[in-house]
DNA sequence: GACGAATTTGAGTCCATCCTCAAATAATAC
DNA sequence: GTATTATTTGAGGATGGACTCAAATTCGTC
């Protein structure tokens, strides 16, 4: 007989053996995909055990309800960006502004999938808004270590601002590529090209090396 | 007795007197605020109603079911976003691509709370969807036409381009105004020097009269 | 103020979906 | 092989929310 030992609702076991593991992964999966694509209300317990090959008493054997897959998904993406944003400085070193604005493009073009699922799950949960802000919050600060080892000396408080701006453009970005594609295609070339413009101007005064063209006040 | 002559699914019903129209108009505004704050899935009939201090059956006199409510909001506020661009290319006459800018994101804020119910409306249904990207193009062209009145010359493809951009960029300060406050105070100055820096340096060779500081290549 | 038409009401039906649970099956330990 | 424990299954209970409708009420008109 399963103990449930430790703190859950009314039933919620945590899966003992490799079957039981991999069941978790898979039911994980599909409510991602599937909540990623018409929304957490409108997805279906039913429906998330069957495209992971299960039938709902299993879904309900490691999730006490619907809430808890929710949660589970949240909680499993942004760990997955807080490693990222937290490995983004070490890369971020001896780049200039212009490759940095490059790669993080690169980087939340990546993150796209797990973003777009996160924003999917935050329909009108407060609480899960405020996780989301945390992760927001690690993005920023991520991003603004990185201003701050490309460009040493720039104000902390300017480089989160200036990261949040950032940020917003790799979101933009990253919405222009999975979808605005037909209607104008030269729009995400224009959008790096500004990410570029405002970076370089934005970090000229405070460039390590090289040729310092200074004509931007902080 | 009431007709209902026209083409609708079962039932559904224009209202005939003024009492009528206002109900309708009640009802629209709720759901549309409910519906931006939880999403259509997460909003009920009843919640609408009652927030329209009207009851259940009044509703479904009006609608015929909660499908025309969505779509009753959606081409409302199409209708909306249509007037505004359409009005724009007018007002940008005889303007600074820094003042243009500015302009831009003025009222790209002004139509936040239609912008926001719609894309709640927008929950994994691909008709609306279509009529999205309508509206979106309505935003680009109109932008695009001020672009070009700006700075007559500019290429039409290349000015949807940054019409793109500029678009994306007014929805992104949209978002910092009404949610980051808090975290990166600001952020919304930097967001608008970069799109200031951004538009004088893509719109400085066609400049039209004035100081012509030509270094952009189209 | 009386008549007809528009509007309001809310109890009630129907059905989709969340969730339960006891029994069946599969895996592991011995 | 047997005992034990984990996992799977699927029929059903409970709930909530979309939608109906006949009766009551209000409004406009003559």
């Amino acid at each position: 007989m399963d103990s449930n030992s430790s703190r859950g609702k009314r039933t919620s076991l945590q899966p003992l053996r490799a079957a039981g593991r991999q069941r978790v992964e898979e039911l994980l999966e599909a409510a991602s995909d599937l909540m990623a694509e018409r929304g957490y209300e409108a997805t279906t317990m039913t429906e998330i055990a069957a495209r992971a090959g299960a039938k709902i008493g299993s879904l309900y054997r490691f999730f006490p309800n619907k809430e808890a897959v929710a949660d589970a998904l949240v909680q499993r993406h942004i760990a997955v960006l807080e490693d990222e944003y937290a490995a983004l400085a070490k890369r971020a070193a001896m780049l200039s502004p212009d490759a940095l604005a490059d790669v993080l493009i690169e980087l939340l073009v990546t993150l796209h999938p797990c973003v777009k699922s996160l924003s999917a799950l935050m329909e009108a949960r407060t609480d899960r808004m405020e996780i989301r802000d945390r992760a927001r919050g690690h993005a920023i600060a991520g991003i603004a270590a990185a201003l701050r080892v490309c460009a040493p000396g720039l104000d902390e408080a300017l480089a989160r601002d200036i990261a949040a701006v950032v940020l917003n453009t790799m979101k933009v970005l990253r919405g222009m590529i999975t979808k605005d594609a037909p209607t104008t295609p030269g729009a995400p070339d224009e959008l790096r090209r500004m990410n570029r413009l405002y970076l370089a101007d934005r970090l000229a005064p405070y460039q390590r090396a090289l040729d310092g063209i200074t004509d931007a006040q902080p």
